[in-house]
DNA sequence: CAAATAAGCGTAGTTAATACGCAAACTTAG
DNA sequence: CTAAGTTTGCGTATTAACTACGCTTATTTG
């Protein structure tokens, strides 16, 4: 029994300027479901491995060129529509906001969705966003996920903002930049916010060298 | 383009015996890699849900009947000597160690090993064995990983040696037992262990309606 | 009956986590 | 140029979680 593999994308960006955890959607150009809102991804057409394959969709259908990619798990499609045989795998993509950078010569639509609004999807598109986003919440207790969605220097509430998008709760900011100010892999740097309606923040950097050394020790997950 | 689908599954065990978790492993009866030791599975033949062919596999191979399924991840097969497209998607299984009664008929030969000492396997399946030992481990932090797999009547100790064998380290057994004591959903049985060399322990039992009223709002992991 | 083994109860100390109060710095509205 | 609004940023006090041990008790085996 042969199969027809197709590979979806869950692409997931914090915006600084809402402070939103987004997913990116396109526009569906084929039927079934043309004109509708849907996961980027298609089928796996090329002997490769599927990380690859939905990187390299990734690049074309929306622009995005290949962030930190993440399997979520394989789905048997059970859509009756389809009458052969079909199974799909879902990775999610890390990006940060400002490498967003539409395809100029590609025809569809793509558009960022904030992340418990999204619109009605087709197929189990609905369920592989949320499968996803929970993946995600997992992964930042283990591994240093905001390093992958926040820019190169940001301030300690854009940080806080990105947990409270993540898990959908609210911090409190005192507690929560105690905590920061312990782990060893998130650098105060000598640069002030600018342009701000409010006393400017202390800029801060992630330090790669110092999360290899002893992150892994640290709680990765705040208060 | 398309591929032939196969499950793997990962059937874990925790013997009570020698207190250690093992996993099943099936001498295959085809090439390629005949005769030598690997996960049970095969390949996808019927228009149905994977987790549903992994327990139909598992239940002909091992006689293994469906206990406790869930889905690590899929993997292109990059194995050279097969010519055509090949995907798996892989299961783990928690199986109680009672449960187990080999299939009568059936020709190939199975064996539990225990976890950190599985013999060197063919294509990618030590990896398998390994990702989805940790995923187990994760699963753990969120589910009622030991109702799976202990006996349904069990001393607190074996519980601990159970812990002990999934984390692969040691736990102080006062720390532990004040731990479970605090657990809703861990039930003492006015009942003793008999024929054992030393002090016998009382029995417990897993709650489940304890663990569904707020097993959630405890910690699922011992210190 | 002594040795071995694990059960089982305890206490003390340390760290982690929660819950707040409040002053300081900057922008904008009037 | 002052007041209001907003967020930064440093603090303290309290509680709950976690760690690290000491020691007694019950049973089987030699």
């Amino acid at each position: 029994m042969l199969f027809k593999l197709a590979v979806d994308c869950i692409i997931l960006a914090y915006d600084p300027g809402d402070n939103q955890l987004k997913v990116l959607l396109v526009q569906r150009e084929n039927e079934p479901a043309k004109g509708q809102w849907a996961l980027p991804g298609g089928f796996v057409d090329e002997p490769e491995d599927f990380a690859v394959t939905a990187a390299r969709k990734l690049r074309q259908e929306t622009g995005v060129t290949v962030p930190y990619l993440e399997q979520v798990r394989a789905y048997a499609l059970t859509d009756p529509t389809v009458g052969q045989r079909l199974a799909s795998v879902s990775y999610y993509a890390l990006l940060e906001w400002a490498h967003y950078a539409p395809a100029a010569d590609r025809t569809h639509l793509a558009q960022w969705f904030a992340l418990p609004h999204v619109p009605a999807l087709p197929f189990d598109h609905a369920r592989k966003v949320q499968d996803a986003w929970q993946r995600v919440q997992e992964a930042a207790r283990n591994r240093p996920v905001p390093f992958y969605l926040l820019p190169p220097k940001f301030p300690l509430n854009q940080l806080q903002r990105f947990y409270e998008a993540l898990y959908q709760a609210p911090l409190d900011n005192r507690n929560f930049r105690k905590w920061v100010k312990g782990l060893p892999y998130v650098e105060a740097l000598a640069e002030l916010e600018t342009n701000v309606s409010h006393r400017p923040s202390q800029l801060y950097q992630f330090k790669a060298s110092a999360y290899a050394a002893f992150g892994q020790a640290t709680r990765l997950t705040p208060y």
